[in-house]
DNA sequence: AAGACTAACAAACGACCGTTTGGTATTACC
DNA sequence: GGTAATACCAAACGGTCGTTTGTTAGTCTT
């Protein structure tokens, strides 16, 4: 009775990528306290206790998925620097980049904004350092801007704008390419040079 | 041996606020999932079950801790906006007193921002009908400016920094004044004009 | 082919969760 | 002064939590 092989895969770590993945996904939907061990392991069809095959913790399995949601908006947001150009078109286009990883493709980058360093105690600082990795990328676009001053104030201000559209947007409105537009032209234009007077 | 009296209040609701102001303070630092009953009830000095002589479930208590913030928030921003002024300073006003008691005052007013009406699916609808009472006064404040063109995309940009700022905000830095007078400056005239060139 | 290794199961652990029940002491009311 | 109402205690309910332990079955190495 041997045609049933590969039912078990064996050594190769086969799973460990779905539970991570299953893992960001109820992370980010349901937020960390609001999700279970049970949760994850029922959406990829193990037990329980078949998670600590991979991860020490529930809170290891959080910083797993938190490195990996900071490595994807990194690496998305790079890709869409190599084009070049100014550095207001620079920063529009690592906005657009941001947004689209964090609303549209990745679950993973969901969690890094929705889930608090707070909310793991044990681990808030290595939470916090995964975060800062990001916004010192963020902190380098915006100082290419020679602006006058209030570069940090620049720099919040845009990026919790970003992060709390994913709080309110939905598929279908504006996309991100839209909103990202929309955000670094009035940051730079003002509202009051917006469009044309009537 | 009547020497003891008045330790139980009796009929009127004496601790009833105080129930209320602990789970606010316990939602703000811990959100819900991260605050038990428990941990509300040894605050005030009682029995987790004795929450329920005032509130009828954990997810009752959290609609009268939002109800009181959305309250709280509104009524800050009424009173600041008493002194009438140009719509532009008005908002600045309005922006400055929600950072306020958002980052300084109100607990209450933490939780409305901190925990979304997704962590409690079962009167979800309602904890976000009392987040729109808050944004519609605030969508009033932005029609007053009369912008050309993307009221809406205006709107959620300022109240999204503004609401992110209570992830990152510490005191003694930047004070809430100070954040909002940078947040619409920067929005009404945009980074190009701040300062005065080198 | 034998042995080391490991993913996963099966089952349970103690702790904690939101909530309920019943009793007790105090207060307000007629 | 008797009675109803209430704020709270005391204790427990069933359920779920993160985690541990022991075992089984398959793979990799030699």
């Amino acid at each position: 009775m041997s045609n049933k092989t590969a039912v078990r895969p064996g050594r190769q770590d086969s799973r460990r990528p779905l539970v991570e993945e299953a893992a960001a996904r109820l992370f980010a939907t349901h937020g960390f306290h609001g999700t279970s061990l049970r949760d994850i392991a029922r959406e990829v069809g193990m037990l329980p206790g078949s998670i600590y095959c991979h991860f020490a913790s529930k809170t290891d399995l959080l910083i797993a998925v938190y490195e990996a949601g900071v490595n994807r908006i990194l690496d998305r947001v790079e890709q869409a620097l190599e084009a070049g150009g100014g550095p207001w078109d620079r920063l529009e286009r690592a906005c657009r980049a941001h947004l689209e990883v964090l609303l549209e493709d990745s679950p993973y980058a969901k969690v890094v904004i929705r889930v608090l360093p707070g909310d793991a105690p044990e681990v808030a600082a290595e939470l916090t350092r995964l975060r800062d990795r990001y916004e010192a990328r963020f902190t380098a676009l915006v100082e290419d801007l020679a602006l006058n001053r209030d570069p940090a104030q620049f720099r919040l201000m845009l990026l919790g704008a970003l992060n709390w559209t994913q709080t309110w947007y939905r598929p279908g409105r504006a996309n991100p390419a839209e909103i990202a537009g929309h955000y670094v032209r009035l940051l730079r234009d003002g509202a009051l040079q917006e469009g044309e007077p009537a």
